[in-house]
DNA sequence: CTATATGGTATCGTGTCAATACTTTAATGC
DNA sequence: GCATTAAAGTATTGACACGATACCATATAG
């Protein structure tokens, strides 16, 4: 069924389109653009790999010139700190100031999604999530963009026991809070 | 399950972005937005109550200003045409022109779509196709939005005989392509 | 027949966005 | 070691989205 998969793109466009403005509204408030709110968002939960303008640039599909403008923007608004790499000095890492953390809170979206897909059974819902994640993923690799994902389902995840963790990639330990955040290298199982 | 709901609200903003680039990528070749192509998008559908500024102002989710300055945008690069409406001398009809169709029929993003969606069962998307519009006609409503829809789905029509269709809103004659077409006053059943 | 509402446009300011050029640091070649 | 190339990021420019405000023309209500 071909008009099908239509209607879902229809779906999914009408709904990205819903949430940008419903990002604006929110993000009007702070005087902030859906791509602000975007970026915080990201830079919340992106790891260690992961918490630079290139990870961001590469999450948001943009240009690394347009990046770097609005992370200026949000570094003069103080809700981002930006610190340069020790080992490599090209590299700025990016954090989010206290009150870029706080702000991330008070302008969330996810309160009105819940409701309105509150009465929809998890059953569906899970259904639904394996049928995006697939299309989302071959999107991507048409594309040759990074698929961003949690430990959880990347192949270079090594379990060495209960609580201890390593990546098989970089080599590194990892705590289990870090194994629950977005990283760039991420490679679906 | 809470926290499935928020991963496909994750989701959908990560397959909404993705469709934003994508649509960059496609309409820069035009010098044309995301926004743009969607104008035109759907310009190609409205029907005949809904191909003016204001209809497209709702659908898009922007304010009437930036809608006018996009449509003007579109009108120089002789991709829209506009008429003053011969019965409400204050509104506007919008209809695609001849390259505006040509275009709309060139830049597609549904065929990357069909193609990354292609290993899902019919039967999958068609629950995905459910929950998604269960869940934007909540949203719609919660800011009091138009859910614009086609007739078929529609509380308004009435099948007369095989082939003569009624709006009961609006009591005009509908011809069945006019059914199929997307409607600012939809109701949906 | 005035007052108000509605559809649309014009203008201004902020900031995205791509493109281009540039700087600094790191990696690679010999 | 030293020159070349690559990579991460910034600066600048130009087109334009986007909201806000003000405004105009037509329609409707009182």
């Amino acid at each position: 069924m071909r008009k099908n998969a239509f209607t879902l793109l229809e779906l999914v466009e009408r709904l990205g389109n819903t949430i940008r403005a419903e990002m604006r509204r929110i993000g009007g408030t702070y005087h902030l653009h859906p791509v602000h709110l975007q970026a915080l968002s990201f830079l919340k939960q992106a790891n260690r790999y992961s918490n630079t303008p290139q990870a961001l640039t590469e999450y948001l599909g943009l240009t690394k010139g347009t990046v770097s403008q609005s992370l200026l923007l949000l570094y003069r608004k103080g809700l981002v700190a930006r610190y340069v790499d020790e080992v490599d000095k090209r590299v700025v890492r990016l954090k989010l100031s206290t009150s870029g953390k706080r702000l991330v809170k008070e302008a969330q979206i996810a309160p009105v999604w819940q409701s309105a897909a509150a009465n929809v059974s998890p059953a569906r819902i899970k259904t639904t999530v394996l049928v995006l994640l697939e299309t989302l993923r071959n999107l991507q690799s048409m594309h040759s963009e990074r698929p961003f994902g949690v430990c959880n389902t990347c192949i270079h995840l090594q379990r060495e026991s209960a609580r201890i963790y390593n990546c098989g990639l970089t080599s590194d330990r990892l705590t289990v809070p870090e194994t629950r955040q977005i990283c760039r290298l991420h490679i679906p199982q």
